[in-house]
DNA sequence: GTCCGTGCAAAGGTTTTGCAACCAA
DNA sequence: TTGGTTGCAAAACCTTTGCACGGAC
């Protein structure tokens, strides 16, 4: 797992510590792409099942500080969570029938720039999640 | 207040009803711009000591539904609402302090273009939150 | 009169926190 | 040894739901 490499190091350089509990969660995250806490927890327990949930909500805390991995929201429940090299195409979920599609994040880098442009904010376009409808759905309208 | 024409005719063409307390939520969003359900009702409260949130939370459903009003998420804790009337714009917010700008959303239009051109989605671009640094906060990146 | 909407209170689901034991450095 | 990390359980938090009453149409 060359992942690994790096990964200690980058927590310690902000006082923080390297544990099986955050490799394992790192390494959900390699297997599921996008997954909710729960999910995770649930993928980590199968390899170690007396690792707790709240323990799997401080290991994203961590691993989001140092920037290993992103967070964004699906829905009103359930945050969402992924790896930040994973991160290299945005995201679109159909809110009529949670599809998702993926498109390259470069798509999004004129935006980006234009933005910078107007605003002086930098926005990371690499985590981008975007709503919309899917073809399928696009011909059933929310209010049918 | 102009806004209020048409809003009964848009309730009933679905079933629904023009209530008080839904024009309260209406108009709390008009003053506030973006809020979250416990920001307006203690806006709507200020009026009408009585509406409880969980109205607030039924008529910021209703709402949604007939398309008078949009949902984001800020952060993990607290969904956003805005007026769709008010959404001719994409908002910025920024990561370290909270800030927000706001760019026309016909930015955005040539990005809404492509993606449905790759993957068939169609995305909505007026009611996107990007997130990102404002140029004050750029110089002291999260990790300091 | 009918049926939707409301207030209240209780429940639901997600996330956070206090604390003692534990472990990485 | 030191101080961050964990598991457990309880709490906090946001949101939804059941029910009887009231109001829109």
């Amino acid at each position: 797992m060359q992942r690994a490499r790096g990964f200690g190091e980058v927590l310690r350089a902000r006082g923080l510590r390297r544990t099986a509990q955050r490799e394992l969660v790192l390494a959900a995250l390699a297997d599921l792409g996008h997954a909710t806490p729960e999910d995770i927890a649930g993928r980590v327990q199968r390899q170690a099942p007396d690792v707790n949930l709240s323990t799997v909500y401080r290991a994203l805390d961590a691993l989001v500080e140092v920037g290993l991995v992103a967070r964004g929201h699906l829905d009103r429940a359930a945050a969402s969570y992924h790896l930040v090299e994973h991160a290299d195409h945005l995201h679109v979920l159909c809110e009529g029938c949670a599809a998702m599609a993926e498109v390259s994040s470069a798509e999004a880098s004129a935006l980006a720039a234009r933005i910078e442009e107007l605003s002086g904010f930098a926005v990371d376009v690499r985590h981008l999640l975007l709503r919309g409808r899917c073809p399928a759905c696009r011909e059933s309208p929310p209010g049918s």
